[in-house]
RNA sequence: GGCUCCGUAGCUCAGCUGGAUAGAGCGGGUCCGUCCUAAGGACACGGUCGGGGGUUCGACUCCCUCCGGAGCCGCCA
């Protein structure tokens, strides 16, 4: 017997499996009437080096790769790397390191550690987004987007850091501050490239609807993302306004209502000048309305703020209380008169007043609202503290009209309308139609649709990104760079010594002559966002090599859409939206047909869960007299803490008592916590098992030293064993230990079998009842597992492999028979475990005299007849307790069962001097006796 | 504040549309094994299924409510 060696055994399987072309995707010619299935997992970003975490997310595909091959598809399962981004920038800046080189050491690294997987990857089609014959196609692709309408230039609002002078990115923006820089953050207008992916909202909207195998909870946020909401635009006469009697009010360009001017002009509808454009969805309540707010950065607001010092100060006190989430939480609703005052739609006599709120948002809708408090919390809120009247007029269901009042909670739900004359009596859904019929009328306003989706802003000022194929003429303006001088490449000899764009302080690159005239121009510096390139790699991989094209339409057609997608929630809004715009735009643009699943990318998505592993963070109890920074809740809460924050624990901890104060010190690694304990007696541990695995906190497991130690088949088996694939997973000794035990044991049991199995299609001796009750477990596992893998449930198939080895451990006879069926047993866990061990399952089937590979042979079948159950062994509960039981046949008549229930001895021995009340058969489950 | 998910053995998780005495792995326990260490094997222990209420012949499963944990969105008019 010997032992099983991984680190002989899993780098022999992969050579010959790469020797032998096992991985490759066949053309469609080649593949003739196989079905086609195209695996995908999102294509990692090469940071460095991979750990035990990433694996999970690679392993999941892979199991689905290596299951459909074995059921007779042609199999796509591509890699490539998302190479653009900013990390290697900042490694050029910090290291000194290229960009380039630094991007292509860290794929190559990655590149074998991911091989080291044993992954059923098709290298053959590996992708770069750096990589000018993959950018090339994307310039050419932004040139047709262009072409089409669905790229312009738009001025916006950008985080600029004065001191790099560089645009910051929201996630870079710490505390108002520039992360490296630490200035404060600028807001700046730049001219922006645009992508319109507005113009397919309702499009990207209607088909969620049908995105069937996607998480619910992704398509939600999906919806939630694109925000339509339908309602009215309301205009509003203004009846007096300040700037009108002011003594500045001499120059004509300070329109006195801020208003846009109208679209269209009176006839077609639409604001007139000296009106406020109001956003609602609730017309219903305009009779509820007390004050009109605008947004602290309405065109009037600020209008008025140049001549009036509180408003001035109003909006001053609004910036300073900044947009974050915690921000918001705490503000309090506040704001100003503006001294303005409109006239109600509805009543030319009803005059109300107009504010500046902080609570309005400029960027949605119109920047204004009216306030109809009795019917919106903020509204109620805003109204309560400065006195500001309202009255209900929505009645909830079953209040009573003359006793129905609101005070401090708004009633925001439909209901039937009240104290609103025309309005009276209807429902909300009703009286939102007749609300608006009656605005059209007196053309005070109109039906609109209004959305949360905004266009894609794509410009990035940064060097390690797609060029922008644009070139700016002083004489001809923004043109296209002529496609036939694509692609335009990123010098090499940039410099990254200075703040700001490396290629706008280039001495040259930018230098062109204008495509148009001929004159003296510039490039874009712009690159693209790296959301762009990640938007249509998929597409991509369906034909890698293409010179002249992003990829043959036709192969395009043949592999899409991804039939699996696997990839982490936190790409369930962004990147999954722009792929579908892109999918949406390269068909309108002639480049795909996607007539298949809606024209959708991805039929079908999995979000996993991370790997976490435990963190170790030293704190130090301390006495500050009552100072701290902050008070935490849970550990999570406290973990999150920067090194040196004082913070007071409320919760049990290792530091002491609840409310022990405490001096956040480092990351410890886990297996330094002995040794420092010791040298430190002092310091104690604070310990959570939640974190995801990152370097910073010091919990990441490498992925190199764990297979040299243990082996690839351990670390796949272990991520997709211990908890549901959605879900996280905690990376623990002991797990590891359970997978290692796993590996020998399978191994030893066909090790010591010490015979060629028997083939499929080997008729059975006769045997024993044990044999032949592993024979049954055996085909039932085939069922089981199958059905796992096709739901991803891999815990669950996991836990039907533990069973079948059990119960081949525990079949001892030497008989044929058992032999036999010891045999076949071996066999099909040899298969079953060939998706998540294949290494393992190789070795194991050229033990058990097969030939070539596990990973082309065929999915095992089970025989209907062994994994179907005959008879079932049925209790008989006597008023819900058990009390007997009888074997019955499967599918046996109810009537039949009943009788058999009744006449059992040990039932009928409880049912003397009882009449029998009722009698519930569940077919093929139980029998239930109602007496008494 | 809204929405979603989760709470089952010491730990990590199964438990299908309600159906038996709630199952696995790991850990801990006893024994076998071995020159020693370890691998391995055998056996048993381990649960008021987060608390309370309801529906039902029957509830881990469905409903309500409370408690605890996680995630997403968020003054979106």
């Amino acid at each position: 017997m010997s032992r099983y060696n991984h680190r002989d055994v899993e780098p022999k399987w992969r050579e010959r499996w790469a020797a032998a072309g096992v991985d490759r995707a066949l053309s469609p010619e080649e593949a003739q009437d196989r079905p086609k299935a195209y695996i995908l997992e999102m294509f990692p970003y090469p940071s460095g080096r991979i750990h035990v975490g990433h694996s999970r997310n690679y392993t999941m595909g892979d199991v689905i790769a290596r299951f459909r091959r074995a059921n007779g598809y042609n199999v796509l399962h591509p890699m490539g790397w998302d190479a653009f981004g900013l990390p290697a920038e900042n490694a050029a800046m910090e290291r000194g390191i290229h960009p380039k080189g630094w991007t292509n050491d860290n794929i190559a690294a990655m590149r074998e550690q991911l091989k080291l997987l044993g992954l059923a990857i098709d290298w053959s089609r590996e992708i770069a987004t750096c990589d000018p014959a993959y950018y090339k196609h994307q310039q050419a692709m932004f040139l047709a987007f262009w072409k089409k309408g669905l790229v312009y230039r738009k001025k916006q609002k950008v985080n600029w850091d004065p001191v790099d002078n560089t645009v910051l990115a929201n996630e870079q923006v710490v505390d108002g501050k520039g992360w490296r820089s630490g200035a404060p953050v600028e807001t700046r207008e730049l001219e922006q490239w645009m992508f319109r992916v507005t113009a397919y909202a309702d499009d990207l909207l209607e088909a969620i609807a049908g995105l069937a195998r996607w998480p619910e909870k992704v398509r939600l946020m999906q919806s939630n993302w694109i925000g339509k909401s339908q309602g009215a635009k309301i205009w509003w006469d203004i009846v007096q306004d300040p700037l009108l009697s002011s003594p500045f009010q001499g120059e004509e360009s300070k329109s006195a209502t801020g208003t846009p001017p109208p679209a269209r002009g009176r006839l077609g509808g639409g604001p007139l000048p000296g009106a406020i454009e109001v956003y609602t969805t609730r017309p219903d309540t305009l009779f509820g309305a007390s004050f009109l707010a605008l947004a602290p950065d309405h065109p009037l607001t600020k209008a008025i703020a140049e001549h009036n010092p509180a408003v001035a100060k109003f909006i001053e006190d609004c910036a300073r209380l900044g947009t974050s989430e915690a921000d918001i939480e705490k503000a309090e609703k506040f704001g100003v008169d503006l001294g303005v005052r409109v006239r109600h739609p509805f009543d030319p006599d009803w005059i109300l007043p107009v504010w500046g709120a902080n609570f309005v948002l400029s960027t949605y809708g119109t920047g204004a609202i009216f306030g109809s408090p009795a019917g919106d919390q903020r509204d109620l809120d805003f109204a309560n503290k400065y006195n500001l009247p309202f009255k209900p007029v929505v009645l909830p269901p079953g209040a009573d009209a003359a006793t129905h009042t609101i005070t401090d909670e708004a009633f925001v739900d439909d209901g039937v309308i009240y104290n609103s004359r025309f309005l009276d009596g209807l429902s909300t859904k009703d009286a939102i139609k007749r609300a608006i019929e009656e605005l059209v009328k007196l053309e005070k306003g109109e039906a609109t649709t209004q959305w949360r989706l905004r266009d894609w802003g794509v410009s990035r000022q940064r060097y390690w990104g797609c060029p922008i194929p644009a070139i700016h003429c002083g004489k001809c303006g923004v043109v296209p760079a002529p496609e036939d001088q694509l692609p335009i490449t990123l010098p090499d000899d940039a410099t990254f010594d200075k703040p700001g764009n490396p290629l706008a302080h280039h001495p040259t690159w930018k230098h062109v002559s204008c495509p148009t005239c001929g004159g003296k121009a510039e490039r874009e510096t712009d690159t693209l966002d790296t959301f762009v390139d990640s938007s249509w790699y998929f597409a991509r991989f369906t034909d890698p090599k293409n010179e002249n094209a992003p990829f043959d339409p036709k192969l395009a057609n043949y592999w899409l859409p991804v039939d699996q997608y696997v990839g982490g929630v936190e790409h369930a809004v962004l990147h999954l939206l722009y792929a579908r715009f892109f999918t949406r735009a390269m068909r309108d643009c002639g480049l795909l047909q996607m007539n298949t699943n809606n024209g959708e990318p991805f039929a079908s998505l999995f979000t996993q869960g991370m790997v976490v592993h435990e963190v170790y963070r030293q704190v130090e109890p301390v006495d500050t007299g009552g100072f701290v920074n902050a008070i935490c809740k849970s550990v999570g809460e406290a973990l999150d803490k920067p090194i040196g924050a004082v913070v007071q624990l409320m919760f049990e901890n290792p530091a002491g008592p609840i409310g022990q104060i405490v001096h956040m010190g480092g990351w410890v690694l886990p297996e330094q916590r002995e040794t420092l304990s010791q040298e430190f007696p002092g310091s104690v541990y604070l310990t959570g098992p939640i974190e995801k695995m990152s370097k910073s906190k010091k919990n990441v497991v490498d992925l190199d030293a764990f297979v040299q130690d243990y082996g690839a088949d351990v670390a796949r088996w272990f991520v997709l064993s211990d908890s549901p694939p959605e879900r996280d997973v905690e990376w623990t000794a002991a797990g590891v230990k359970g997978a290692w035990n796993f590996v020998q044991r399978v191994w030893s049991l066909v090790d010591g079998y010490g015979h060629a199995a028997p083939k499929p299609s080997e008729h059975a001796p006769a045997m024993e009842p044990e044999a032949h009750a592993l024979r049954q477990l055996a085909h039932r596992a085939i069922q089981s597992v199958t059905e796992d893998i096709e739901h991803f449930r891999f815990n669950v198939a996991v836990a039907r492999c533990y069973e079948l080895v059990n119960a081949i451990a525990k079949l001892k006879s030497e008989d044929s028979g058992s032999l036999f069926a010891r045999g076949e047993a071996l066999r099909i866990l040899t298969q079953l475990i060939a998706p998540f061990m294949p290494h393992l399952a190789e070795q194991c089937w050229e033990r058990l005299g097969f030939l070539p590979f596990v990973a082309t042979a065929p999915w095992p079948e089970a025989d209907p007849k062994l994994a179907a159950r005959t008879t079932v062994t049925l209790p008989i509960q006597v008023n819900g307790k058990r009390r007997g039981e009888i074997e019955a046949a499967v599918g046996a008549a109810e009537a039949d069962v009943r009788a058999l229930a009744l006449a059992n001895p040990a039932v009928a021995q409880f049912l003397a001097g009882q009449t029998v009340r009722k009698v519930i058969v569940v077919p093929d489950r139980i029998v239930n006796i109602v007496a008494n």
